[in-house]
DNA sequence: GTTGGCTCGATTTTT
DNA sequence: TCGAGCCAAC
């Protein structure tokens, strides 16, 4: 009955995991502890639905995150893609999934020409919005656009009344809750006259979609099993979407971990977990509860950090690899000997045997790792930073992308706003007036030159102006490469005289300017980029050779999911892992600490969990440019037990009259003369 | 109206 | 430290 292929998978698999692998139908809610083989589990178990005859293409595979997505779908690709060859089981991000099955009903959905939003543009055109309302001048300050964003989304997410996500998670804003309800409405009504969809309009539209009484059935229809991955993370629309896809058969296979639910400010809320079992009465529960990534000391570790967590499914993870290191907990004078004391070590890592791709620094946020990342640079110690999203923020980037917009929808205000700026003598007003003259009345692509050149223009402007509009219109019959080679070379001007390095901007473009041409259809390569974003420009020069190894940098965020040999969890001090932002609620709190959990379990062998005892430039602030920290409230005296001490403070560990005395500002370091 | 210079202030996590 | 927003000069 079995195909050899899958002999191979489920039968390498325990007893629970193969319970949950061939669960026969049904909903099934698989209960999994980190590192307990979650990813192997669901892959086996769409391995195992392929050999009972479902059609690869009518199993759903979704997830959370991109890399989960990449890394779920490889791996179920090698599991059984060798014979299916071209079909295959259909899979990704929620959004993803979300976007191409709305690009399938665009026009029941009454959608043509769409441009994808991604969170900067969205808070531009709330900004924007903010403006015309004037709102921005409010006596008492207005919040912010990504602030705005970040309601806006929360309230969609959560499918609550405005008001209430106000009270609840952003207190400081209630004053305003009229004028912020005013502008959400007329984002949502500017956002259909842009034919534009945001982030989680993706979401609203296939949750509409899916419950709509014509077209839902055929959608859910498509699929015969769908697969959920990291379900602690969903919010209560894609709890919908998800039962709405399966209303009929039921066929739904969750997995998640509650003590690994990080979301909960994208409305993500890990009662719906707990929920899953009242949702579905028929669901069979399954237990995963053997760890095959940590030896036992690490695992101590988290467990501790675990039983201290207020509201969870009592665990206790046991580990199935041997191992007997504990991790280090490494006390350091500052952020730079942290810095060089990860480098330190990485190396040492690396000496034993390591790759550096086998090491990962995790951090609470982003900017963690900016005096980190120099000191690596310093070293020549190649390294990839995800979790970070800079390159599709700079400003040509941008412009490229808004020149893509409008030539797909032409309609597209925002872009058109955006582009006319790089105009000599064209500044947002002028701007602002030549899109209302050039784009009332929808006009097609081929009625906007004559527009132009009936239109009152600044004199520098008339000429590159139509020049570029020419182009457009002239190149919308050329296919994808064609079109791009004119409308690059028409841009390339005006980014020169733009920005005092606009060669070396143009030269990056170069790269994306290729990745476009390769692509189907301009409108899919601008989707794909708000969807799945490159991390440089880099990302385009090729595949990243087999050979090469560079050190990975990582928000704990980004890493859910994954797993290394070895761990470095940088920061981890009060302020920062809790983060003081969090500290305001309860549950932010106890967020906080999952979030460390989840680095704590990441690692195969080794933990180095880092506490920085002194800050120079502490953040917020009010008293002097440098403080003492504290380690994380988190580091508990049993914790601390249960890790090897280092000590990389410059004492004896003490924060003696020694280690208080000021720093000297000159510093001799003759690192460089040895490199 | 546009542009460049300057000061002030705010600072998470992802699709 | 960096970016956004304000103000003054062209």
């Amino acid at each position: 009955m079995f195909a050899p292929v899958s002999h191979a998978s489920v039968g390498s698999l325990n007893e629970e995991q193969r319970r949950a692998a061939t669960h026969p139908g049904g909903p099934l809610l698989i209960l999994a502890g980190a590192g307990t083989g979650k990813t192997t589990t669901l892959c086996a178990r769409v391995a195992w639905l392929i050999d009972q005859g479902v059609p690869p293409e009518r199993i759903l595979l979704l997830t959370f995150t991109r890399r989960a997505a990449r890394e779920m779908l490889s791996r179920a690709r090698a599991l059984v893609g060798a014979k299916t060859s071209s079909r295959f089981v259909v899979g990704g991000t929620f959004h993803s999934v979300a976007y191409r099955t709305i690009l399938h009903e665009a026009p029941l959905l009454g959608l043509d020409g769409v441009s994808l939003f991604d969170a900067a543009d969205a808070a531009d055109l709330l900004d924007l919005l903010r403006e015309e309302n004037e709102l921005a001048s409010m006596e008492r300050r207005f919040p912010r656009k990504g602030t705005l964003l970040d309601i806006y989304s929360r309230t969609v997410n959560a499918q609550r009344e405005l008001s209430e996500v106000l009270v609840e998670s952003f207190p400081w804003c209630t004053d305003y809750g009229e004028e912020i309800a005013g502008l959400f409405r007329a984002y949502t009504t500017r956002k259909r006259e842009l034919n534009a969809l945001d982030l989680d309009d993706l979401l609203l539209y296939l949750h509409a979609a899916v419950g709509d009484a014509r077209v839902g059935s055929r959608i859910a229809a498509r699929y015969e099993h769908v697969l959920v991955d990291e379900y602690q993370d969903v919010n209560a629309l894609q709890v919908e979407i998800v039962r709405a896809l399966c209303g009929e058969h039921e066929n739904v296979s969750v997995v998640g971990d509650d003590m690994q639910a990080i979301y909960g400010f994208r409305a993500a809320d890990p009662a719906h977990i707990l929920d899953f079992p009242s949702l579905y009465p028929e669901a069979t529960v399954v237990k995963l509860e053997r760890n095959y990534r940590s030896p036992q000391p690490l695992l101590d570790a988290g467990n501790e950090v675990a039983m201290h967590a207020t509201r969870s499914f009592a665990r206790h993870l046991t580990a199935e690899r041997g191992g007997s290191a504990r991790p280090d907990l490494i006390f350091c004078l500052d952020e730079q000997r942290q810095a060089s004391e990860v480098c330190d070590r990485v190396l040492a890592c690396r000496e034993q045997g390591a790759l550096l791709r086998d090491q990962a620094v995790l951090m609470r946020a982003g900017h963690h790792s900016d005096l980190l990342e120099l000191e690596l640079s310093r070293r020549m110690i190649p390294f990839v930073k995800y979790g970070g999203l800079r390159y599709l923020e700079a400003a040509h980037v941008k412009d490229l992308i808004a020149l893509l917009r409008v030539a797909t929808n032409p309609t597209d205000e925002l872009s058109w706003f955006r582009l006319l700026q790089l105009f000599d003598g064209i500044g947002p007003v002028s701007a602002k007036r030549l899109c209302d003259a050039l784009l009332c009345g929808k006009p097609s692509l081929s009625e906007l030159p004559r527009r132009w050149r009936e239109a009152d223009i600044p004199a520098a402007a008339r000429e590159p102006g139509q020049l570029l509009l020419d182009t457009l219109a002239a190149s919308a019959s050329s296919g994808v490469a064609a079109r791009l080679e004119q409308l690059k070379r028409a841009l390339a001007p005006l980014i020169r005289s733009a920005y005092p390095d606009g060669e070396m901007r143009l030269v990056d473009l170069e790269q994306l300017v290729g990745a476009a041409a390769a692509a189907s259809s301009l409108e899919r390569f601008v989707a794909e980029l708000v969807l799945d974003p490159p991390l440089s420009s880099a990302e385009y020069a090729g595949p990243p050779g087999r050979d090469e190894d560079y050190l990975v940098l990582s928000t704990i965020h980004s890493a859910k999911g994954l797993e290394w040999e070895h761990v470095h969890v940088i920061h981890v001090s009060d302020g920062n892992i809790p983060a003081d932002m969090a500290l305001s609620t309860k549950e932010g709190l106890e967020e906080e600490r999952r979030l460390l959990y989840v680095a704590l379990t990441r690692p195969r062998r080794s933990l180095s969990i880092y506490v920085p005892l002194r800050y120079y430039h502490r953040p917020r602030s009010r008293d002097d440019a440098h403080g003492y920290s504290k380690p994380s409230r988190f580091l508990t005296e049993r914790l601390q037990a249960l890790c090897d001490v280092v000590r990389a403070d410059g004492g004896d560990g003490e924060l003696g009259p020694d280690a208080r005395a000021p720093i000297g500002r000159i510093e001799v370091n003759l690192d460089r003369l040895f490199r």
